[in-house]
DNA sequence: AATCCGAATTCACATATGTTGTTTGGGGAA
DNA sequence: TTCCCCAAACAACATATGTGAATTCGGATT
């Protein structure tokens, strides 16, 4: 399946697979259980590598898609817009996500797909690769139907956030979410990591006014909850700002233990 | 992999398949295509039929499933709580409906699943047997992955309602919602239909108070955008109601047609 | 018919969050 | 360096929604 010699026009292909589906499969592996055989079939997949440009959209509503996009560095966004150009991002996506991955089932996208971050590049890996695959390897195709399926595990906890916590709380418990996140994909500590995200974009993340998600980082960090410089995260205190946020991280450490039994 | 023969210890089984898996499968071919014999694998499913009594968790959290539930009659919703004892719908189940399907990849449950109707019969299928089952017909799981994903989308545009819109247009939006999914399930016209959940539910499910939820609704009514009788829900003016909600049913309507390639 | 009980409705008031606008600050470009 | 621009910080005010009651309603039960 894999496409192994170099085609024509399409620039960035590697003969043994893309470098960055090795975190993907890192990821995989932290909550599925594959053979030697089949992670070597991930590692060898292949896709074209592209820069993008922030608040240009990777995917638009409305669209068919016949990829999905592995984030290798930077951040990614989904979100849903009103008329009025309100935005609510729905899901935030770091390296070694497969964002999009839910396209393969149904590729008829709904929701816009963006840069977070200044800078972001991902690997657009075609449906049509990873169908083979997961027709080729039923396993893999569990492991990714349990992955999408932890995606939305983060989605639903999200609407808890937003429906019943405070600005204060729900604010807390994001910070705490991508602190675990960015940890288990081995990109910092959970009390120290890069956010490359303006407050305007945390406020579209947690359904608030700008303004606002200025008020609330300003508290935590007066109390002394939160550090900011730059787009460096510090929380000095980890389970004071888990109390506050109300944080259980059982929603995103679901591990394959309780699976080996499958 | 029909438990075809009468089990011992299980009251409740039929011979060839329970019949609720009817609707199921009506569901299922709204998006996906299956051929006459995984049609029938699906039909020849068993499982514990059982009535739910108001407010008994059918599923708690933090517990190991082994089983996922078919709504055969009433509505059944997931929740998420907070310590005060806030309650946050984030999906509302209509008959015909898998709920916990997810709990097929990632059996360590983080959300309560309860009545949200005075009755709800509902009928318990082992992983067991849907396991076997997707691993015999790889179309059939990856039906199930799809619908899985079908219902993620709806929750990612709950995340939407509820950040982003107003008390009254989420409420419209949601019985826009409930409507086309009431339709889609074969049980009454979008205009027109049953909802079996009192208003301290809705607001649950809207992020709001009771209180607020009732304002809300008694506005749409002398609005004449809502008629509520009972349990039983008129819409007199179906693009009125889904303006005010700014309701685009397009994440409700993935239907099989783009999936012809696959 | 009388009773009862949960749900719906309504009210008065409190407050979290939104809105609008100005000011400050820091990093990149010239 | 100086300028420029976007983001952060801050303030004053507006309003949607929450809070905590009391009252009415309607369907079940007796």
């Amino acid at each position: 399946m894999s496409k192994a010699a170099a085609l024509p026009d399409q620039e960035e292909l590697m003969p043994n697979g893309h470098p960055a589906f090795r975190p993907f499969l890192r990821r995989l592996l932290q909550r599925s259980v594959l053979n030697e055989e089949e992670q070597q079939a991930i590692l060898s997949l292949n896709g074209r590598e592209v820069e993008i440009e922030p608040h240009r959209d990777i995917v638009r509503p409305g669209e068919l898609t016949d990829f999905s996009c592995l984030v290798v560095s930077g951040m990614a966004a989904r979100f849903g817009q009103l008329r009025d150009g309100q935005r609510q991002i729905t899901a935030i996506h770091v390296p070694g996500d497969m964002c999009d991955l839910y396209s393969l089932m149904l590729p008829k996208v709904e929701w816009a797909l963006q840069a977070l971050s200044a800078r972001l590049t991902i690997v657009k890996v075609a449906h049509r690769d990873l169908l083979e695959l997961v027709r080729t390897y039923p396993a893999i195709g569990e492991a990714f139907w349990r992955d999408t399926t932890a995606d939305g595990s983060i989605v639903a906890q999200w609407v808890v956030s937003v429906g019943r916590r405070d600005a204060r709380m729900r604010t807390a418990h994001l910070f705490c979410e991508i602190g675990v996140r960015m940890e288990r994909a081995g990109l910092g500590r959970r009390t120290d990591f890069d956010l490359p995200a303006i407050q305007t974009q945390l406020a579209d993340a947690l359904g608030m006014t700008p303004v606002h998600m200025n008020r609330v980082i300003r508290s935590l960090r007066q109390d002394g909850l939160l550090i900011l410089k730059g787009r460096e995260v510090q929380i000095p205190d980890w389970d004071a700002l888990a109390a506050t946020g109300q944080f259980d991280g059982g929603y995103l450490e679901m591990d394959m233990a309780p699976l080996a039994r499958l």
